[in-house]
DNA sequence: GTGCTTGCAAACAGTTTGCAGATAG
DNA sequence: CTATCTGCAAACTGTTTGCAAGCAC
C-alpha cells in the first residue's frame, strides 16, 4: 500500500469515527489531499474535482477543508493577497520554500530546533502554541526562465 | 533627539528625496509609525489619524503605507484572516511574536541563523529573497486572564 | 426516515481603484 | 500653475454563510 493509500485511508476512518459522513464530494478531497505533494489551494482542488465530478461545488471543498482543519488533519498556510495553501500530508507546524514566480511551495529539509521555540518562551514569557516559518525565493525552473 | 524622532525625520526626507509631497496626512502616518512600537494595522492607523485629523481617509492611510513599502521602510505583515500589520522602525525581515488573544504583536530576541538560510538555499537550489517566522502563542497578560 | 450535507447565491471584510476636486511645491 | 494627492464610493477577491433540496446511513 502506498503512503497516499494509507493517508486517504486514515482520513476516511477518522471522518467516518468522527460521525461526518463519506460523501462521494468529500472523499475526492480526501484523495486529492492525500495524493499532493505540491500545496494545494481550495481552487485547485475543486478544478481538479470538479473536472471529474461536475456535481461538486467550491462551497463543498471549503467546507471540507475546513472540516479536515478543525480536525487537525491539514495543515492551512493563509497569506493576505493570495489563496490558502492546505498540506494534507504533514498537519503539524514545518518550513515552506515559496516560489516568489510560480507560487511553487515545497518542504525545504531544515527544521526550527525545540530550543529556539524554548528560547523564546522564556524570553519573552509566551506560552508557545505554533510556529509558522516560510522561506520566499525563486525556484530552479523559474530561474532559468528568467 | 529620540530614535522616534529621527526616524520620523529619516521617513520624511527620504520622500521628499523621492519626490513625493509632504502632505499632513502622509505626516500623521509617518509620525505614528515611527512612534508605534507594536505593529499596528492600517484600521488602527487610521482611527488615531481620524481622531485628530477628520479630514483623513482611510484609502490616504492604506496608498501611504504602500508607498513606504515600496521604498521599502515598512515592513508588511499579511494575514489571511486578520488586518495586515506595518513594522515602520525595522523594515526587514525578522521574527514576531503573536499573541493568538490579544492580536499584539512584539520582536522576540531571537534570530534565524544565516546558516539556516544557506543550509535552505544549497539543499533547494531556491535563490533565497527573503523570509518570515511567527511563533503564535498567548502573552503573559493574556494567560492570567484565563 | 432523519438530519447531515450539498449547491447556489448572496454576504462578508479588508484592501484597492477610478475619478473629480483640492493642494504642495 | 500643474502634477500629485486626497476623499469618496464602488469594485475586487477569496472565503463564508443561509437556506432549500438531496442523500448517507
Amino acid at each position: 500500500m502506498t503512503d497516499a493509500q494509507s493517508r486517504l485511508e486514515h482520513l476516511a476512518s477518522l471522518l467516518r469515527k468522527n460521525e461526518h459522513r463519506l460523501t462521494p464530494q468529500r472523499m475526492a478531497v480526501l484523495r486529492l489531499l492525500a495524493l499532493s505533494v505540491d500545496h494545494p489551494s481550495a481552487s485547485q482542488l475543486y478544478d481538479q474535482i470538479h473536472a471529474q465530478f461536475p456535481t461538486t461545488s467550491r462551497a463543498t471543498v471549503y467546507k471540507t477543508l475546513n472540516l479536515l482543519k478543525e480536525l487537525g488533519e491539514v495543515l492551512e498556510l493563509g497569506f493576505a493577497d493570495d489563496d490558502k495553501r492546505y498540506d494534507g500530508n504533514k498537519p503539524y507546524p514545518h518550513p515552506h520554500l515559496i516560489c516568489v514566480r510560480c507560487r511553487k511551495i515545497m518542504d525545504p529539509a531544515v527544521s526550527i530546533a525545540a530550543d529556539m521555540l524554548q528560547q523564546v518562551a522564556q524570553q519573552s514569557g509566551y506560552q508557545i502554541l505554533g510556529h509558522r516559518l516560510d522561506f520566499y525565493g525563486v525556484c530552479p525552473e523559474c530561474q532559468e526562465g528568467g
